[in-house]
DNA sequence: CCTTCAATTAACCACTTGGTTAATCGATAG
DNA sequence: CTATCGATTAACCAAGTGGTTAATTGAAGG
């Protein structure tokens, strides 16, 4: 892995391929084969998109005889979960709405952009 | 845009520097001086930057004067916490370690792989 | 006017990504 | 022993990404 865990995280899911191999997987471990089939990409793709998976810590593999089976560790999942979290607040109750109509009718807001006088 | 909402929302969070950009603008609205100015980066490498949140949905720009204002747009992150959320199950209550107890000493589970008997 | 300033676009570079086919590896079956 | 099967690795390719510097646009200010 050669960046944070988050990006790592974020990087991995914004693949509908991998997507897709997580949410087969929240229902039951599978092998490369049983991920594979729903899709019309050859076997060394989707060995790829796993790897992705493995390093973002999102699968784990587990050698049984040829096969190998997944299993989904969600966990790693939390931390992108808790970063969006914070931001719920924003899309709540139309909040950001409402902050930016504080924002442009109030004025002189508590931050630091140029206040945005219009052409005086 | 040339991939899927989430897809896009995903890549967009993926960069540690974007994310970074999207907290400062939890805080309040800025001008890209304002959001360029924490990082060593260049003027076009923060465009650029704004460009793929802004075709992500996830910020807006307006013109003021020759300032562009950027404010959030959180509630297009929302897909992405919702796509998450299905997911939170699994990693709550250590309850995927508990799902891996049941597949494995449950053995005949209720989907396809191939059973993981053990040479026999 | 001409300059200066904020920001973007253009052109370029190194590196990554997602896909392919061919070759390889390990385990099972005959 | 050999063939086969599941899966991975190797080598390659086209396209995308993140960064740079140089050039460009548009609005303010002297």
């Amino acid at each position: 892995m050669d960046q944070d865990p988050l990006s790592a995280t974020f990087a991995a899911l914004a693949d509908p391929t991998r997507r897709a191999i997580l949410a087969r997987l929240a229902e039951g471990e599978a092998t490369v084969g049983d991920l594979a089939s729903p899709f019309s990409i050859s076997a060394p793709a989707i060995s790829r998109h796993l790897r992705v998976l493995a390093d973002a810590g999102l699968i784990e593999r587990e050698v049984d005889a040829r096969w190998r089976i997944c299993h989904l560790r969600a966990d790693a999942l939390r931390g992108a979960h808790d970063w969006l979290e914070t931001y719920r607040r924003h899309w709540e109750d139309n909040l950001d709405r409402l902050v930016e109509f504080v924002e442009r009718t109030h004025g002189a807001a508590t931050h630091a952009p140029p206040a945005r006088r219009k052409k005086p």
